[in-house]
RNA sequence: CGCCUAACUGCUU
């Protein structure tokens, strides 16, 4: 079953349904009943092809089998709906359809799907939101909201958020929030402060520090972009 | 030990 279901995955997230239900309709002639994990991945496939209804439909049929979501299966549908940009329809299955409580990664799909409408205001809102409901705001939750106001250009905001982050107990910032922070701050041409962080403490990686010198030289700062480089090797950073 | 969420890059284009 395990197997089954591993294999199952993988071509879901490959976007191989065909073959998905293939190994689904040779797991029965196995006899092997499929189970939530099964189930989860499937629908997940399906919402990845935007198959929100599909997706659906196969939930109501995994209950009728007696087989009970989880809240990854709840997450998966969460996902499903914010693809389709459908959030207020996500908000209120997540409030009123699921058996158990939203955990973080819940609200991190929903956070993830205003910020992709444009509505990182909500997004900020929706963190103390996920920490009224006993969800610790995560690095993933951070990262999320710092880089959809990044992307609405409310650096200054995201900067903020990172303050605030930085606050939170049992969540510190990566190498993909300093990634993000970065590239917020060179599209906003704001080169003094993103090199700060990577002066700081911030733990950088090729992808940032190259963004980073890239941005110097189209500011015609050849020489900070210099520094940079010969940071970056002194840092261990192999450069070709 | 198998399933859900974040930046960049590449693939699907």
């Amino acid at each position: 079953l395990v197997t089954y279901t591993t294999l199952i995955t993988g071509f879901c997230k490959l976007a191989k349904l065909d073959d998905a239900y293939d190994l689904l309709n040779r797991m029965s002639n196995a006899e092997l009943t499929p189970d939530v994990v099964t189930f989860t991945s499937l629908m997940d496939g399906l919402c990845r092809e935007d198959r929100l209804s599909d997706a659906l439909h196969l939930l109501g049929e995994m209950r009728r089998r007696r087989c009970f979501p989880t809240v990854y299966t709840y997450n998966t549908i969460l996902d499903g709906y914010c693809r389709a940009n459908r959030l207020e329809e996500a908000r209120k299955f997540m409030l009123e359809e699921m058996d158990c409580p939203p955990n973080v990664v819940s609200f991190n799909i929903l956070i993830r799907g205003l910020c992709k409408a444009g509505r990182s205001t909500e997004a900020v809102e929706m963190v103390e939101e996920a920490r009224r409901k006993s969800c610790l705001p995560d690095v993933v939750m951070y990262t999320t909201v710092i880089d959809g106001l990044c992307r609405e250009k409310k650096v200054d905001e995201a900067c903020r958020m990172y303050e605030k982050m930085l606050q939170e107990s049992g969540c510190s910032p990566n190498a993909i929030t300093y990634s993000t922070l970065i590239a917020g701050l060179c599209n906003a041409g704001m080169l003094d402060r993103a090199r700060e962080f990577i002066s700081r403490g911030c733990i950088p990686n090729t992808a940032t520090y190259s963004l980073l010198i890239d941005t110097f030289r189209k500011a015609k700062r050849d020489e900070e972009a210099r520094e940079l480089l010969d940071d970056m090797i002194s840092r261990g950073f192999s450069v070709v």
